[in-house]
DNA sequence: TTAAGTTGATAGTAATACTATTATTTTTGC
DNA sequence: GCAAAAATAATAGTATTACTATCAACTTAA
């Protein structure tokens, strides 16, 4: 059984590191306290000095794991959404009816993140929380193109494919598959962001989670297409 | 004619700047030659130095307009969710049927900006780039609370309660208004990022634009509901 | 036990994000 | 038309960032 959560680790893009963070304690150190520095200081301030001070190392060494603190943060996502696809896979599995495989698969995705004691080193709420708030800057650079040809955004992608794939299984007919997955990917951590800082743009809230929302507006757009 | 658009220019939070840009050509020219500058290079690698070079001034002179490029890009963005809502207002004035009206509505919000030549010193088609790339940039940080607080990110705040209001208009029952108005906002930006940089993973390309799908998820969502 | 690999410490550089000061030019009020 | 005020330009300076490079010390594996 361990052996599937240790290569399920190794599936990142070695392009985004320059030595494997998984490979060592002092690295498994880096992911894990870098995880809780960027959740409290944010992206921005976050620096590879800091991060070396807060785990007693020293910066050049975080520099022998990590070229540089984007490919850091790329890095983080894709595990991330590794880490989501994962539980996507084994939530769905058995699941034969495709509309009950489709709710419960938007469940994982846009519930609230619970941590996972089967990665001990990372905190995976304060991973999630990331993913909300520095995420989109992984992705919203001037060299998007040239790193999407490397594959540094590769398991993201492959999330979104697998949830349109459950879409195109209940209603094939439906036109927008690849939209309708990626909005919402992108719309849960959106609404789980104005929940918590734009209150007043959203009826996300404790009781009433994005997972509502999106369920609901999964169930219009496709099940009353099909009673049609 | 004119006195409404200047007044409309103005409507953006004076705590955004230091000395109001619209007052003068030197401020305009910061804005105009700003917008491009950050298209061009991206807001990372803007700095009010570089600025200061492409409008042949200097980059002390950028800091008596605006504190810091922070400000510069919140002030950016307040003003083109202002240009929407001024749009909207005005296209969909007259429009009896509600259906219709969030129609409009949707397609102003979500269709690709052409020039509007009545602001001359404004680049839309740019500006919009910015919005796509860089704009959740401006509340993707440490101080968004502290910030919203003072109306930072009032205007668009404003236009997603437009929208949300619409979609009530057409469907009180409805229990997301806000929720589906931020949605179509946030997720039209990130369906035009998608089929410019991750085309496998939307359905939105030239012809299909994320008007066509917003608009038939709105009246999958509403529509539907209404007939049951 | 030796050398190869890993980590730690220090130093250095160019660029960034400013602040402060002074000089120059432009505008305006009389 | 001229002086004062206001706006802009130029220069200098600072702390921090985002690195690179070098060397020392410590760990481990053959």
């Amino acid at each position: 059984m361990k052996e599937i959560f240790r290569n399920f680790n190794i599936a990142v893009n070695p392009d985004l590191y320059i030595k494997d963070p998984e490979s060592s304690d002092l690295g498994k150190n880096i992911i894990g306290q870098g995880i809780l520095l960027i959740d409290r200081i944010g992206f921005e301030k976050f620096t590879f000095k800091k991060l070396g001070a807060e785990i007693n190392s020293n910066e050049s060494s975080v520099y022998r794991y990590f070229e540089n603190k984007h490919k850091f943060l790329v890095y983080l996502t894709n595990w991330y959404w590794g880490w989501k696809e994962f539980q996507l896979t084994i939530s769905t599995y058995g699941i034969s009816d495709p509309f009950d495989k489709l709710i419960k698969g938007i469940e994982v995705i846009t519930q609230p993140v619970v941590e996972d004691v089967r990665f001990e080193h990372i905190n995976e709420v304060a991973l999630n929380n990331i993913i909300i708030n520095e995420s989109s800057k992984s992705y919203l650079t001037k060299k998007v193109d040239e790193e999407n040809k490397h594959g540094h955004f590769l398991l993201y992608k492959r999330l979104v494919r697998r949830i349109s794939e459950m879409i195109t299984e209940v209603d094939a007919s439906y036109p927008f598959p690849f939209s309708l997955a990626s909005t919402i990917i992108d719309g849960a951590l959106h609404q789980h962001f104005l929940s918590k800082h734009f209150s007043s743009i959203t009826d996300c809230k404790d009781e009433i989670s994005p997972a509502i929302y999106f369920k609901d507006m999964v169930t219009n757009i496709l099940k009353n297409r099909h009673e049609k």
